[in-house]
DNA sequence: CTAAAAATCCCCTTTTTCGTGGAGATCTGA
DNA sequence: TCAGATCTCCACGAAAAAGGGGATTTTTAG
Protein backbone atom coordinates (compact mmCIF):
# COMPACT_ATOMS: atom_id res chain seq x y z
CA UNK A 1 0.00 0.00 0.00
CA UNK A 2 1.61 3.24 -1.13
CA UNK A 3 0.47 6.51 0.62
CA UNK A 4 -0.04 9.75 -1.08
CA UNK A 5 0.07 13.38 0.38
CA UNK A 6 -1.48 15.96 -1.37
CA UNK A 7 0.01 19.78 -0.77
CA UNK A 8 -2.07 22.12 -3.23
CA UNK A 9 -3.93 25.20 -2.53
CA UNK A 10 -7.06 24.68 -5.21
CA UNK A 11 -9.39 22.57 -3.12
CA UNK A 12 -10.72 21.79 -6.63
CA UNK A 13 -7.48 20.28 -7.86
CA UNK A 14 -7.00 18.44 -4.42
CA UNK A 15 -10.31 16.97 -4.75
CA UNK A 16 -9.55 15.86 -8.07
CA UNK A 17 -6.66 14.22 -7.24
CA UNK A 18 -7.92 12.77 -4.36
CA UNK A 19 -10.94 10.57 -6.13
CA UNK A 20 -8.64 9.65 -9.01
CA UNK A 21 -6.18 8.17 -6.76
CA UNK A 22 -8.47 6.64 -4.64
CA UNK A 23 -10.45 4.78 -7.51
CA UNK A 24 -6.37 3.39 -7.78
CA UNK A 25 -5.27 -0.08 -6.47
CA UNK A 26 -2.58 -0.28 -3.97
CA UNK A 27 -2.68 3.69 -2.91
CA UNK A 28 -4.39 5.45 -0.62
CA UNK A 29 -4.27 9.10 0.75
CA UNK A 30 -2.67 10.19 4.04
CA UNK A 31 -2.93 13.29 4.18
CA UNK A 32 -3.47 17.20 2.55
CA UNK A 33 -2.13 20.09 3.14
CA UNK A 34 -3.48 23.65 1.29
CA UNK A 35 -0.02 25.58 1.87
CA UNK A 36 3.73 25.15 2.88
CA UNK A 37 3.31 25.81 6.48
CA UNK A 38 0.50 23.26 7.08
CA UNK A 39 2.76 20.78 5.05
CA UNK A 40 5.58 20.68 7.04
CA UNK A 41 3.97 20.99 10.08
CA UNK A 42 1.58 17.96 9.37
CA UNK A 43 4.56 15.82 8.11
CA UNK A 44 5.97 15.72 11.21
CA UNK A 45 3.72 13.06 12.09
CA UNK A 46 2.42 11.53 9.00
CA UNK A 47 5.26 9.91 6.19
CA UNK A 48 3.69 9.46 3.50
CA UNK A 49 5.98 7.54 0.29
CA UNK A 50 4.75 10.16 -2.09
CA UNK A 51 3.91 13.42 -1.89
CA UNK A 52 2.29 15.37 -4.81
CA UNK A 53 3.40 19.10 -4.81
CA UNK A 54 1.84 21.96 -6.55
CA UNK A 55 4.39 24.21 -7.80
CA UNK A 56 2.89 27.36 -7.02
CA UNK A 57 1.74 27.88 -3.32
CA UNK A 58 0.36 30.59 -1.51
CA UNK A 59 3.30 31.13 0.97
CA UNK A 60 6.18 29.91 0.08
CA UNK A 61 7.62 29.00 -3.70
CA UNK A 62 6.96 25.04 -4.32
CA UNK A 63 10.70 24.55 -5.27
CA UNK A 64 11.67 26.15 -1.57
CA UNK A 65 9.47 24.20 -0.09
CA UNK A 66 10.78 20.65 -2.37
CA UNK A 67 14.23 21.55 -1.08
CA UNK A 68 13.40 22.09 2.69
CA UNK A 69 11.41 18.94 2.32
CA UNK A 70 14.12 16.37 0.59
CA UNK A 71 16.38 17.77 3.42
CA UNK A 72 14.05 17.00 6.45
CA UNK A 73 12.52 13.76 4.93
CA UNK A 74 14.51 12.12 2.53
CA UNK A 75 12.94 9.17 2.32
CA UNK A 76 9.97 10.74 0.68
CA UNK A 77 9.57 10.89 -3.18
CA UNK A 78 7.94 14.48 -4.23
CA UNK A 79 6.50 15.18 -7.31
CA UNK A 80 5.79 18.25 -8.59
CA UNK A 81 2.30 19.06 -10.01
CA UNK A 82 1.67 22.38 -12.49
CA UNK A 83 -0.66 23.52 -15.05
CA UNK A 84 2.16 24.29 -17.25
CA UNK A 85 4.89 21.88 -18.27
CA UNK A 86 7.28 24.16 -18.58
CA UNK A 87 10.59 22.88 -19.24
CA UNK A 88 12.34 25.46 -16.56
CA UNK A 89 10.24 24.51 -13.86
CA UNK A 90 10.73 20.62 -14.73
CA UNK A 91 14.49 21.57 -14.00
CA UNK A 92 14.39 23.45 -11.74
CA UNK A 93 12.67 20.88 -10.02
CA UNK A 94 14.94 18.07 -10.46
CA UNK A 95 17.56 20.13 -9.33
CA UNK A 96 15.58 20.50 -6.09
CA UNK A 97 14.87 16.82 -5.74
CA UNK A 98 11.48 15.89 -7.26
CA UNK A 99 11.32 12.36 -8.33
CA UNK A 100 8.51 13.11 -11.04
CA UNK A 101 6.47 16.11 -12.72
CA UNK A 102 2.77 15.79 -13.29
CA UNK A 103 0.80 18.23 -15.16
CA UNK A 104 -3.14 19.01 -13.70
CA UNK A 105 -4.85 17.64 -17.28
CA UNK A 106 -2.95 14.13 -16.40
CA UNK A 107 -4.77 11.41 -16.74
CA UNK A 108 -5.94 8.65 -13.78
CA UNK A 109 -3.33 6.35 -15.71
CA UNK A 110 -0.48 9.01 -15.28
CA UNK A 111 -1.17 9.31 -12.39
CA UNK A 112 -0.90 6.26 -11.52
CA UNK A 113 2.36 5.44 -13.48
CA UNK A 114 4.15 8.68 -12.21
CA UNK A 115 3.60 7.27 -8.65
CA UNK A 116 4.71 3.79 -9.41
CA UNK A 117 7.76 5.49 -10.74
CA UNK A 118 9.08 6.92 -8.60
CA UNK A 119 8.18 4.62 -6.20
CA UNK A 120 10.86 2.22 -8.52
CA UNK A 121 13.30 4.81 -7.54
CA UNK A 122 13.07 6.57 -11.50
CA UNK A 123 12.23 9.97 -12.54
CA UNK A 124 9.07 10.25 -14.15
CA UNK A 125 7.62 12.93 -16.26
CA UNK A 126 4.49 13.88 -18.23
CA UNK A 127 4.67 15.83 -20.95
CA UNK A 128 2.86 16.20 -24.09
CA UNK A 129 4.90 16.17 -26.82
CA UNK A 130 3.12 19.05 -29.23
CA UNK A 131 3.97 21.08 -26.62
CA UNK A 132 7.96 20.21 -26.69
CA UNK A 133 8.04 20.35 -30.09
CA UNK A 134 7.01 23.68 -30.56
CA UNK A 135 8.59 27.47 -30.35
CA UNK A 136 9.50 27.65 -26.91
CA UNK A 137 12.24 25.10 -27.00
CA UNK A 138 13.12 26.29 -30.05
CA UNK A 139 13.01 30.09 -29.18
CA UNK A 140 15.74 29.78 -26.94
CA UNK A 141 18.33 28.26 -29.33
CA UNK A 142 17.28 30.44 -32.06
CA UNK A 143 16.91 34.03 -30.96
CA UNK A 144 20.40 33.49 -29.40
CA UNK A 145 23.05 35.75 -30.41
CA UNK A 146 25.51 33.27 -31.28
CA UNK A 147 28.71 34.22 -29.09
CA UNK A 148 32.10 33.50 -30.78
CA UNK A 149 34.73 31.30 -29.08
CA UNK A 150 36.54 33.57 -27.67
CA UNK A 151 33.53 35.61 -26.10
CA UNK A 152 32.22 32.26 -24.62
CA UNK A 153 35.90 31.46 -23.06
CA UNK A 154 35.55 35.04 -21.52
CA UNK A 155 32.80 34.37 -20.60
CA UNK A 156 33.29 31.44 -18.58
CA UNK A 157 35.79 33.03 -16.70
CA UNK A 158 34.20 35.81 -15.59
CA UNK A 159 31.50 33.22 -14.69
CA UNK A 160 34.18 32.22 -12.66
CA UNK A 161 34.38 35.59 -10.68
CA UNK A 162 38.14 36.54 -12.67
CA UNK A 163 38.16 39.85 -13.20
CA UNK A 164 39.19 41.49 -16.77
CA UNK A 165 42.74 41.87 -15.28
CA UNK A 166 43.14 37.99 -14.63
CA UNK A 167 41.15 36.93 -17.54
CA UNK A 168 43.76 39.44 -19.77
CA UNK A 169 46.92 37.02 -18.14
CA UNK A 170 44.83 34.14 -18.30
CA UNK A 171 43.98 33.75 -22.13
CA UNK A 172 47.58 36.26 -22.93
CA UNK A 173 45.89 39.41 -24.40
CA UNK A 174 45.60 42.58 -22.96
CA UNK A 175 43.00 43.81 -20.53
CA UNK A 176 41.43 46.20 -23.22
CA UNK A 177 40.40 42.74 -25.51
CA UNK A 178 39.05 41.25 -22.52
CA UNK A 179 36.86 43.83 -21.68
CA UNK A 180 35.66 44.43 -25.20
CA UNK A 181 34.30 41.01 -25.26
CA UNK A 182 32.94 41.68 -22.01
CA UNK A 183 30.79 44.69 -23.46
CA UNK A 184 30.44 43.47 -27.08
CA UNK A 185 28.78 40.48 -25.28
CA UNK A 186 26.57 42.85 -22.73
CA UNK A 187 25.75 44.56 -26.31
CA UNK A 188 25.05 41.32 -28.13
CA UNK A 189 22.76 39.56 -25.78
CA UNK A 190 20.69 42.91 -24.74
CA UNK A 191 21.51 42.97 -21.08
CA UNK A 192 22.64 45.56 -19.21
CA UNK A 193 25.50 44.89 -17.00
CA UNK A 194 27.54 41.62 -15.64
CA UNK A 195 24.93 40.62 -13.76
CA UNK A 196 22.45 40.36 -15.65
CA UNK A 197 25.14 38.71 -18.61
CA UNK A 198 25.65 35.78 -16.31
CA UNK A 199 22.32 35.16 -15.83
CA UNK A 200 21.09 35.02 -18.79
CA UNK A 201 24.45 32.81 -19.70
CA UNK A 202 23.49 30.44 -16.56
CA UNK A 203 19.84 30.32 -17.79
CA UNK A 204 20.83 29.35 -21.35
CA UNK A 205 23.15 27.21 -20.52
CA UNK A 206 26.64 29.20 -21.82
CA UNK A 207 28.49 28.14 -18.95
CA UNK A 208 29.74 24.88 -18.32
CA UNK B 1 9.96 0.34 -36.90
CA UNK B 2 11.77 2.25 -35.14
CA UNK B 3 14.86 3.73 -36.57
CA UNK B 4 17.76 4.62 -33.76
CA UNK B 5 21.19 6.71 -34.55
CA UNK B 6 23.81 6.47 -32.13
CA UNK B 7 26.41 8.99 -30.78
CA UNK B 8 29.30 8.14 -29.04
CA UNK B 9 33.24 8.27 -29.30
CA UNK B 10 33.14 4.85 -27.12
CA UNK B 11 33.24 2.16 -29.61
CA UNK B 12 32.62 -0.64 -26.52
CA UNK B 13 29.78 1.64 -25.92
CA UNK B 14 28.72 1.75 -29.31
CA UNK B 15 28.91 -2.05 -30.31
CA UNK B 16 27.19 -2.61 -26.60
CA UNK B 17 24.30 -0.41 -27.58
CA UNK B 18 24.37 -1.99 -31.02
CA UNK B 19 23.97 -5.58 -29.87
CA UNK B 20 21.35 -4.90 -27.13
CA UNK B 21 18.66 -2.70 -29.53
CA UNK B 22 19.23 -5.38 -32.42
CA UNK B 23 18.28 -7.60 -30.20
CA UNK B 24 14.93 -5.93 -29.58
CA UNK B 25 11.70 -6.07 -31.68
CA UNK B 26 10.69 -3.33 -33.71
CA UNK B 27 13.95 -1.25 -33.16
CA UNK B 28 17.08 -0.81 -35.94
CA UNK B 29 20.25 0.69 -36.15
CA UNK B 30 20.06 3.27 -38.92
CA UNK B 31 23.49 5.15 -38.38
CA UNK B 32 26.60 5.49 -35.61
CA UNK B 33 28.75 8.55 -35.40
CA UNK B 34 31.80 9.03 -33.41
CA UNK B 35 32.09 12.69 -33.13
CA UNK B 36 29.75 15.90 -33.11
CA UNK B 37 30.46 16.75 -37.15
CA UNK B 38 30.43 13.05 -38.16
CA UNK B 39 27.16 13.19 -36.65
CA UNK B 40 25.66 16.83 -38.09
CA UNK B 41 27.34 15.40 -41.49
CA UNK B 42 24.87 11.84 -41.32
CA UNK B 43 21.34 13.59 -40.47
CA UNK B 44 21.85 15.57 -43.73
CA UNK B 45 20.64 12.19 -45.52
CA UNK B 46 19.53 10.18 -42.53
CA UNK B 47 16.69 10.79 -40.58
CA UNK B 48 16.40 8.59 -37.42
CA UNK B 49 13.18 8.62 -35.00
CA UNK B 50 15.35 8.35 -32.09
CA UNK B 51 19.22 9.72 -31.26
CA UNK B 52 20.95 8.28 -28.55
CA UNK B 53 24.00 10.97 -27.54
CA UNK B 54 26.88 10.83 -25.62
CA UNK B 55 27.18 13.85 -22.80
CA UNK B 56 30.54 13.84 -23.52
CA UNK B 57 32.20 13.91 -27.26
CA UNK B 58 35.64 14.88 -28.15
CA UNK B 59 34.93 17.91 -30.47
CA UNK B 60 31.88 19.77 -29.23
CA UNK B 61 29.98 19.03 -25.76
CA UNK B 62 27.03 16.84 -26.30
CA UNK B 63 24.91 19.59 -24.60
CA UNK B 64 25.60 22.00 -27.53
CA UNK B 65 25.47 19.27 -29.52
CA UNK B 66 22.08 18.53 -28.92
CA UNK B 67 20.98 22.12 -29.07
CA UNK B 68 21.94 22.32 -32.59
CA UNK B 69 20.28 18.90 -33.25
CA UNK B 70 16.91 20.04 -32.02
CA UNK B 71 17.20 23.36 -33.84
CA UNK B 72 18.33 21.68 -36.85
CA UNK B 73 16.08 18.64 -37.14
CA UNK B 74 13.50 19.36 -34.26
CA UNK B 75 11.75 15.82 -35.20
CA UNK B 76 14.29 13.81 -33.86
CA UNK B 77 13.81 12.66 -30.03
CA UNK B 78 16.87 13.25 -28.41
CA UNK B 79 18.07 10.61 -25.53
CA UNK B 80 21.44 11.66 -23.71
CA UNK B 81 23.77 8.50 -22.47
CA UNK B 82 26.56 9.27 -20.00
CA UNK B 83 27.99 7.65 -17.32
CA UNK B 84 26.99 9.24 -14.74
CA UNK B 85 23.41 10.13 -13.53
CA UNK B 86 24.17 13.88 -12.20
CA UNK B 87 21.18 15.81 -11.69
CA UNK B 88 23.18 19.19 -13.23
CA UNK B 89 23.68 16.98 -16.17
CA UNK B 90 20.07 15.83 -16.74
CA UNK B 91 18.31 19.46 -16.28
CA UNK B 92 20.76 20.66 -18.42
CA UNK B 93 20.20 18.25 -21.15
CA UNK B 94 16.36 18.71 -20.40
CA UNK B 95 16.73 22.40 -20.88
CA UNK B 96 18.66 21.70 -24.38
CA UNK B 97 15.73 19.85 -25.78
CA UNK B 98 16.42 16.40 -25.40
CA UNK B 99 13.78 13.97 -24.30
CA UNK B 100 15.52 11.18 -22.09
CA UNK B 101 18.43 10.40 -20.42
CA UNK B 102 20.15 6.89 -20.00
CA UNK B 103 23.00 5.99 -17.75
CA UNK B 104 25.38 3.75 -19.80
CA UNK B 105 24.72 1.21 -16.97
CA UNK B 106 21.41 0.34 -18.34
CA UNK B 107 19.55 -3.01 -18.83
CA UNK B 108 18.15 -3.70 -22.08
CA UNK B 109 15.17 -3.73 -20.69
CA UNK B 110 15.26 -0.08 -19.79
CA UNK B 111 16.86 1.33 -23.04
CA UNK B 112 13.74 -0.48 -24.89
CA UNK B 113 11.85 1.53 -21.88
CA UNK B 114 13.41 4.97 -22.78
CA UNK B 115 12.85 4.38 -26.44
CA UNK B 116 9.39 3.56 -26.08
CA UNK B 117 8.28 6.50 -23.87
CA UNK B 118 10.24 9.19 -25.93
CA UNK B 119 8.58 8.07 -29.15
CA UNK B 120 5.69 8.49 -27.28
CA UNK B 121 7.03 12.15 -26.39
CA UNK B 122 7.60 11.58 -22.86
CA UNK B 123 10.34 12.43 -21.07
CA UNK B 124 12.19 9.51 -19.80
CA UNK B 125 14.91 9.11 -17.38
CA UNK B 126 17.06 6.46 -16.05
CA UNK B 127 18.10 6.85 -12.36
CA UNK B 128 18.49 4.45 -9.68
CA UNK B 129 17.16 5.37 -6.28
CA UNK B 130 20.61 5.00 -3.84
CA UNK B 131 22.08 7.60 -6.08
CA UNK B 132 19.12 10.39 -5.76
CA UNK B 133 19.04 9.76 -2.20
CA UNK B 134 22.62 10.21 -1.46
CA UNK B 135 24.92 13.16 -0.58
CA UNK B 136 25.30 14.92 -3.67
CA UNK B 137 22.03 16.14 -3.56
CA UNK B 138 21.72 17.18 -0.23
CA UNK B 139 25.16 18.72 0.20
CA UNK B 140 23.26 21.54 -2.60
CA UNK B 141 20.66 22.18 0.15
CA UNK B 142 22.52 21.64 3.38
CA UNK B 143 25.61 23.20 2.11
CA UNK B 144 23.54 26.38 1.65
CA UNK B 145 24.26 29.19 3.75
CA UNK B 146 20.95 30.45 3.60
CA UNK B 147 20.29 34.23 2.70
CA UNK B 148 17.77 36.52 4.59
CA UNK B 149 14.50 37.24 3.15
CA UNK B 150 15.73 40.92 2.32
CA UNK B 151 19.00 39.75 1.01
CA UNK B 152 17.31 37.04 -1.79
CA UNK B 153 15.38 40.34 -2.32
CA UNK B 154 18.45 41.85 -3.34
CA UNK B 155 19.78 39.20 -5.30
CA UNK B 156 16.73 39.26 -7.49
CA UNK B 157 16.94 42.80 -8.46
CA UNK B 158 20.85 42.40 -9.02
CA UNK B 159 20.15 39.15 -11.53
CA UNK B 160 17.48 41.74 -13.46
CA UNK B 161 20.63 44.10 -14.09
CA UNK B 162 19.98 47.03 -11.35
CA UNK B 163 22.19 49.10 -9.46
CA UNK B 164 23.03 49.23 -5.98
CA UNK B 165 21.29 52.63 -6.55
CA UNK B 166 18.47 51.71 -8.65
CA UNK B 167 17.62 49.15 -5.91
CA UNK B 168 17.69 50.90 -2.87
CA UNK B 169 15.26 53.75 -5.03
CA UNK B 170 12.86 50.51 -5.54
CA UNK B 171 13.16 49.20 -2.32
CA UNK B 172 13.13 52.61 -0.01
CA UNK B 173 16.30 51.94 1.68
CA UNK B 174 19.91 53.61 0.74
CA UNK B 175 22.55 52.80 -1.75
CA UNK B 176 24.74 51.47 1.62
CA UNK B 177 22.60 49.16 2.83
CA UNK B 178 21.99 47.32 -0.32
CA UNK B 179 25.71 47.85 -0.75
CA UNK B 180 25.91 45.71 2.40
CA UNK B 181 23.26 43.54 1.99
CA UNK B 182 25.21 42.68 -1.79
CA UNK B 183 28.57 42.34 0.09
CA UNK B 184 27.40 39.92 2.80
CA UNK B 185 26.06 37.61 -0.06
CA UNK B 186 29.25 37.42 -1.40
CA UNK B 187 30.87 36.80 2.10
CA UNK B 188 28.06 34.42 2.88
CA UNK B 189 28.62 32.47 -0.22
CA UNK B 190 32.43 32.42 -0.96
CA UNK B 191 32.38 33.93 -4.21
CA UNK B 192 34.63 36.73 -5.59
CA UNK B 193 32.41 39.34 -6.72
CA UNK B 194 28.70 40.17 -8.38
CA UNK B 195 29.48 37.83 -11.29
CA UNK B 196 30.29 34.20 -9.33
CA UNK B 197 27.27 35.68 -7.17
CA UNK B 198 24.80 35.40 -10.20
CA UNK B 199 25.92 32.42 -11.27
CA UNK B 200 25.89 30.68 -7.85
CA UNK B 201 22.41 31.81 -7.38
CA UNK B 202 20.94 30.91 -11.31
CA UNK B 203 22.86 27.42 -10.71
CA UNK B 204 21.24 26.76 -7.17
CA UNK B 205 17.78 27.95 -7.92
CA UNK B 206 17.67 31.30 -6.07
CA UNK B 207 16.43 33.08 -8.44
CA UNK B 208 12.78 33.57 -10.44
C1' DC C 1 13.09 39.54 28.75
C1' DT C 2 17.15 39.04 26.27
C1' DA C 3 20.54 37.58 23.25
C1' DA C 4 21.16 36.73 18.53
C1' DA C 5 20.08 37.77 13.95
C1' DA C 6 18.73 40.88 10.58
C1' DA C 7 18.36 45.29 8.59
C1' DT C 8 19.74 49.71 8.36
C1' DC C 9 23.33 53.34 7.48
C1' DC C 10 27.96 55.65 6.96
C1' DC C 11 33.07 56.48 5.94
C1' DC C 12 37.22 55.76 3.04
C1' DT C 13 40.23 54.06 -0.88
C1' DT C 14 41.12 51.19 -4.65
C1' DT C 15 39.71 48.44 -8.33
C1' DT C 16 36.68 47.24 -11.82
C1' DT C 17 33.22 47.99 -15.02
C1' DC C 18 30.44 50.92 -18.34
C1' DG C 19 29.83 53.87 -22.29
C1' DT C 20 31.60 55.73 -26.40
C1' DG C 21 34.21 55.76 -30.26
C1' DG C 22 37.81 54.19 -32.99
C1' DA C 23 41.23 51.20 -35.62
C1' DG C 24 44.54 47.67 -37.52
C1' DA C 25 45.29 42.52 -38.07
C1' DT C 26 43.75 38.05 -39.11
C1' DC C 27 40.77 34.54 -40.35
C1' DT C 28 37.26 32.45 -43.15
C1' DG C 29 33.82 31.25 -46.34
C1' DA C 30 31.57 32.10 -50.81
C1' DT D 1 39.91 37.15 -54.05
C1' DC D 2 37.43 39.94 -51.16
C1' DA D 3 33.89 41.13 -47.87
C1' DG D 4 32.57 40.29 -43.42
C1' DA D 5 33.39 38.46 -39.11
C1' DT D 6 36.50 37.99 -35.50
C1' DC D 7 40.18 39.25 -32.58
C1' DT D 8 43.08 42.38 -31.17
C1' DC D 9 44.18 46.96 -28.98
C1' DC D 10 43.58 51.90 -27.20
C1' DA D 11 41.84 56.34 -24.71
C1' DC D 12 38.91 58.86 -21.66
C1' DG D 13 35.66 59.88 -18.21
C1' DA D 14 31.90 58.46 -15.40
C1' DA D 15 29.81 55.12 -12.68
C1' DA D 16 29.73 51.25 -9.97
C1' DA D 17 31.55 47.65 -7.12
C1' DA D 18 35.09 45.68 -3.87
C1' DG D 19 37.37 45.72 0.42
C1' DG D 20 37.99 47.44 4.78
C1' DG D 21 36.38 49.53 8.61
C1' DG D 22 32.37 50.64 12.19
C1' DA D 23 27.67 51.46 14.23
C1' DT D 24 22.67 51.76 15.38
C1' DT D 25 17.98 50.11 15.30
C1' DT D 26 14.49 46.38 14.55
C1' DT D 27 13.03 41.72 14.52
C1' DT D 28 12.95 37.26 15.89
C1' DA D 29 13.12 33.19 18.60
C1' DG D 30 14.04 30.91 22.85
Amino acid sequence: MVSIFIVDDHPVVVEGLKSVIEKLEGLHICGIAYNAVAAINTLKTVRPDVLLLDINLPDISGVDLCKKIRKEFPDIKIVGISTFSERSYISRMIENGAMGYLVKSASAEEIADAIATVMQGKLYMSLNIEYLLRPSSVVNSEMLPNLTKREKEVLQYIAEGLTNNQIADKIFVSTSTVDTHRKNMITKLGVSNTASLIRFAVEHGLID
